[in-house]
DNA sequence: TGTACATCAGTGAACGCGCGTTCACTGATGTAC
DNA sequence: TGTACATCAGTGAACGCGCGTTCACTGATGTAC
């Protein structure tokens, strides 16, 4: 009955959201016309509302799918500080900085992601909290609330600092800004930020 | 000789810098257009071209003078921890969460800067790098290359965090990240981040 | 003081272009017989 | 095994629209006499 294999579309549907996600990263979310999006997908034009209902919800689909890959690799991680640190060390590398496509969806697009509809900042939501549980898991320090405290910080400080590195033209600026966010970031995963009540207390 | 006193000129290109400064911080670069831009400023169309080469130029122009703005205000802050503190406590309020148009310009528009021509990421890294020393001015602690690190990772911290509580859509959440990135900025701010040489040794 | 004038900030229609979206269609596919 | 067929993923031309930019012009202005 079905013409094609049942995964034929669903795997088309999929290359778009990838390659959607890459060039959205390099180029920007309003700087990435359906013409470019369909043909890095090896598509043309009309195509697209076969597997979209609007570039919107194409968005929505990619911000949720680059974040969900962002989760899996941090939960994929060995438990403990050495790999929370290895982490950080290459998220603040200048080849991280150096390659938009490929990178944190975060640094790339958040503020973008700020002004699109609600659809898309939902998607964004839960990925966001996944994340942070996900960084959280590797800060354990006895006390869950903090541990929350000490993973959005780390988050935060990630992108904000990736995202100035990117913005700056003068390389020893940039340079600079990564190896500052990598000390605050390195004290910030490996100690709790303020004296901790002896850990062991709680329930978790 | 000239019809319109000197200041004429002077005064429009000004009005159209601030209004297209707002304008950009609340619907983005890509989001504004010409004729919008133009109308804010009580302009039409085609009075643009004599105040700007392009928009480009436009967009230049107002990252400069966003930042220098911003600086100003850092640098007129009394000297002491308090007014740092007082500051972070506004930068990381509901307040200026919530509004776009009058707030921190690298919070509204970092990544898309990024993704802007030289000249735009050129006007930037000249006023993120007197911002950072600005901030600096407020953190020092005896030894300047320190100094500087915890300014750039306190700007970066709030930065980052500032845009994630806006693109989120849960208020809990988004009230969350501002309390956790208020809780390290202060710590980043009132202290070293590592126990510190004894102060004083440093040239300056 | 009153009028004629040169200046030039601002007007508004028009340009080609790429945007997001629609739609009549094509043609490769797996199935039925 | 070979042919006729129904499906439907993908095609590509076209839509109205707003973009950045251009340009011939208008008309308020301060100056000259």
């Amino acid at each position: 009955m079905a013409r094609y294999s049942p995964e034929h579309k669903e795997a088309t549907r999929r290359r778009m959201i990838e390659t959607a996600g890459r060039r959205f990263k390099s180029d920007g979310i309003d700087g990435s016309g359906i013409a470019t999006l369909v043909a890095d997908a090896g598509l043309t034009n009309g195509a697209f509302y076969g597997h979209f209902a609007s570039k919107d919800d194409l968005v929505a689909s990619v911000v949720a799918r680059q974040l969900e890959d962002q989760v899996a690799v941090v939960n994929s991680l060995p438990a403990g500080l050495a790999s929370v640190q290895a982490f950080v060390r290459e998220y603040l590398s200048p080849a991280h900085r150096d390659d938009l496509a490929d990178g944190c969806p975060s640094a790339a697009l958040l503020d973008e992601i700020g002004r699109c509809d609600v659809a898309v900042r939902e998607a964004y939501t839960d990925g966001a909290d996944s994340m942070i549980q996900a960084i959280a898991r590797h800060l354990e320090d006895g006390d869950p609330q903090r541990t929350n405290e000490r993973a959005i910080g780390l988050f935060s400080l990630l992108v904000g600092s990736l995202q100035a590195a990117r913005a700056v033209t003068d390389p020893e600026l940039s340079d600079r800004i990564l190896a500052a966010a990598y000390s605050h970031a390195m004290t910030l995963a490996t100690a709790p930020h303020q004296p901790a009540r002896p850990t062991g207390q709680e329930t978790e």
